[in-house]
DNA sequence: TTGACATTTCGAGAAAATGCGATATAATAG
DNA sequence: CTATTATATCGCATTTTCTCGAAATGTCAA
């Protein structure tokens, strides 16, 4: 866990709403919840395009963004076919709150 | 506690540094730890220049930093004299953590 | 193989943050 | 009052981030 990298990724007002969508993707996302293919199961995960449609911002954007939160470990990847699906890596957050708490 | 407005301010590596000397100002500020004047006591409190000296950043950035901390209400400010004195305000940094934990 | 669709990468202009020196303001000492 | 010291504010050049559209890459279906 980089602790820089976190913040940087977090002070972006359409990153934190991804993050906070992706936490009840169900609801957020209610065209995709859950992919099976191949017996792969990526519980929660979505697909770029959702967020795009989600967020209303250009499908680059949310693509540079979701790698912005990738490589802070804030969510993980998971390749389907020809669709990209991310979910929260909530062990990253945990641990950042743990930072702010005994470090800063 | 504007959770947008924290993570704003902690995005910079000269601030963070910053809160981080301010938790132990007895080793890192040596030449002023307690300040006492008039029966005032603003315990923790360092002055900025004190922080200019130990960043080696110019005083007119310096000021403007502890200024973004003090809105995102990281640090608390108290004037004495000709000086302001700036310390932690661990309340914050605490409801900060607890956020992430569970708005985030 | 070709076409269609999903995503990533590239290039660029706009906007915001960085960090400086100069200047202004505030407070004290003499 | 004046000089000195501490801090805050202003203006600015530089760097970084934001965000887009275009182009490239990857994947599947026909």
């Amino acid at each position: 866990m980089n602790a820089r990298e976190v913040l940087k990724a977090l002070d972006n007002d359409i990153r934190l709403q991804i993050l906070r969508w992706l936490k009840d993707p169900c609801n957020q996302f209610p065209d995709q919840t859950r992919v099976i293919i191949d017996g792969v199961d990526f519980e929660g995960g979505v697909c770029v395009g959702s967020i795009c449609i989600r967020a209303g911002i250009s499908q680059s954007t949310i693509s540079h963004y979701l790698d912005i939160l990738l490589r802070a470990e804030l969510v993980e990847a998971y390749r389907v076919g020809k669709w990209t699906l991310y979910r929260r890596n909530e062990e990253t957050i945990r641990r950042f709150a743990e930072y702010l708490l005994t470090e800063l």
